[in-house]
RNA sequence: GGCCCGUUCGUCUAGUGGUUAGGACUCAUGGUUUUCAUCCAUGCAACAGGGGUUCGAUCCCCCUACGGGCUGCCA
């Protein structure tokens, strides 16, 4: 078993056909049940429909989806949406909406949790039958009672397991009696350790778990109940998920041994944290995947930047693309500890990806955030815009929105910034550079620059004092695309319109 | 309280029983550029603390502190 472990932590299954002698890299054999499994992983991602995919989520279903593409394995996803207070249809179309976004696809049906409570009944009946749970008829309140009682008496709280060997006549008796009961598994002696694929050995005494419930008073199963039986009905080989299910894994595992089911591997990966070092919550500025698509990031800058929080690719490499990560990606480059969401980074990021796209994938990029982009504009006239700006932007919509002054004829100006950019002078040469750009002849770069040495020479000063008012006038910001380019794209005409307007704020 | 997990620049991280503890982002400064952005260069900046083990510990062990998770008839 441990072959496997360091198999699955340190290598591809393409890497270990069993001819190299890589280190940690042992064949198979054929009597490990889980052998076939292994060969072709089946992974799933289990969220709950009670939020919009949250970014921390959207981690945990990339890791699980590079390890499946990875190794040739399967991708699942379950909805557990068995808190019927909490999870809403609608957070259930959110969350596949964001999946599809990322590019995450899953294979086969979803599995609809709730969908599967006949098995869990059955898993239960099963478990009592074998003996491996028990009836527990320990009311709400005295089990509060002995909590309280404990904790004043500054004792380790422990579930006495009175019912634990109750005969079937006593058990009868008290069901008769309309006491009502949950079911318990009957926690063996000893420990329970597994090898997590980040973590590495996780040890724990049976005696700190208690005999936990794994079906309420109502009947209706539990948490560490439900996941175990869920996960082995899917057949899931690898089991990855945020590290705040570590504590709860080895009840899991308990599940597992008592229904006789194979345990799957276990890989918990690290918690990510806001700015503040606590937990991403609804506190911090954006956690779900939906505001960032709606910042302008792209699906491949989040699964890039989400990819490098907690994982490293053992190399200088930082920009990656989907086939990269599945290439690169290694359980034993995941880290330990938690990590803080860094948006500057994930700008950086953005920014990398942007200067590598071209002009064509921009726009639908833009055109699939604001599909009234750019309307009623010519297409060829739109990629010169995206070109322009695509080098200083950051997001897609800082694409969209410094396209903003190519779409109209008149600005609004920025009263601030005309007062501090105007005075006489730099009057004085839009002026001129109004009335050179009328006698124009070839609407031409070259033709620009004479008439800006011109301006640089009638005025005696340098290109800087020529640029900037011409550059505020008909851009309305101090800063973007060349001031040739600008001109050009922009036209005579609107370049007319504009300078005409600013001289009439101006003036 | 108990159990489990973690702790290298502000952030993401690399790293080894002997290193000037490396890179990236951010920030600062300078250079290139018609502005901005890019790009280039330089700089600031870290081994949580205390004990061991050792000739020598950031690295191995123990303790403490801090942080997180679990401890529920939530998932």
């Amino acid at each position: 078993m441990i072959n496997y472990i360091e198999f699955w932590r340190h290598g591809r299954a393409v890497e270990c056909t069993g001819l190299e002698n890589q280190q940690g890299c042992k064949p198979f054999r054929g009597s490990n049940p889980l052998a076939s499994a292994m060969k072709n992983p089946r992974v799933r991602f289990a969220p709950s429909p009670t939020g919009y995919l949250h970014i921390g989520g959207a981690r945990t279903a990339l890791f699980n989806w590079l390890f499946a593409k990875q190794n040739n394995g399967k991708f699942l996803l379950r909805i557990e949406d068995t808190d019927l207070e909490r999870s809403k249809d609608e957070y259930i179309d959110q969350i596949t909406d964001a999946l599809k976004w990322l590019g995450l696809n899953w294979d086969e049906d979803i599995v609809l949790q709730s969908k599967n409570n006949d098995r869990h009944q059955e898993m239960v009946a099963k478990m009592l039958k074998d003996g491996t749970a028990y009836k527990c008829f320990l009311q709400k309140e005295e089990l509060d009672n002995l909590r309280k009682e404990s904790e004043q008496r500054k004792e380790i709280f422990r579930v006495p397991q009175t019912f634990r060997n109750l005969s079937p006549e006593k058990e009868k008796a008290l069901i008769e009696e309309g006491k009502s009961f949950t079911v318990r598994l009957k926690v063996p002696k000893g420990e329970t350790e597994f090898n997590d694929l980040v973590y590495g050995s996780i040890k724990v005494q049976n005696k700190d778990l208690d005999d936990f419930i794994i079906a309420r008073s109502d009947g209706s199963p539990t948490y560490n109940f439900v996941v175990a039986v869920d996960d082995a009905d899917m057949k899931i080989s690898h089991v990855i998920r945020g590290d705040d299910h570590l504590a709860n894994t080895p009840k899991q595992i308990l599940v597992y041994k008592a229904l006789e089911l194979d345990v799957p591997i276990f890989a918990h990966l690290p918690m990510i944290l806001g700015s503040d070092k606590k937990r991403l919550s609804k506190r911090h500025a954006a956690t779900n995947v939906q505001e960032y698509k709606e910042k302008g990031f792209t699906s491949k800058v989040i699964l890039n930047y989400l990819s490098l929080l907690g994982w490293n690719p053992d190399s200088d490499k930082e920009i990656f693309d989907e086939n990269e990560l599945i290439n690169s990606f290694q359980f034993k480059q995941v880290q330990k500890k938690s990590a803080v969401f860094d948006e500057k980074k994930l700008l950086w990021i953005s920014q990398q990806h942007l200067s590598e796209m071209s002009v064509r994938d921009l726009m639908n990029e833009i055109y699939a955030l604001n599909s009234g982009w750019g309307d009623g504009l010519e297409w060829e006239y739109l990629k010169e815009v995206v070109k322009l700006i695509k080098d200083r932007s950051k997001t897609i919509t800082e694409i969209a929105s410094m396209s903003e002054i190519f779409f109209t004829d008149k600005l609004d100006y920025d009263s601030d910034l005309l007062s501090k950019t105007y005075n006489d002078k730099s009057i004085a040469i839009i002026k001129d550079f109004k009335s050179a750009l009328t006698s124009i002849e070839n609407w031409s770069r070259v033709e620009l620059e004479n008439i800006f040495e011109n301006l640089m020479e009638q005025h005696d000063v340098a290109i800087g004092q020529v640029m900037k008012p011409i550059r505020v006038a008909l851009s309305g910001i101090p800063f973007g695309p060349g001031i040739f380019d600008l001109i050009l794209l922009l036209g005579k005409d609107i370049c007319q319109i504009r300078l005409r307007h600013t001289l009439s704020e101006v003036e």
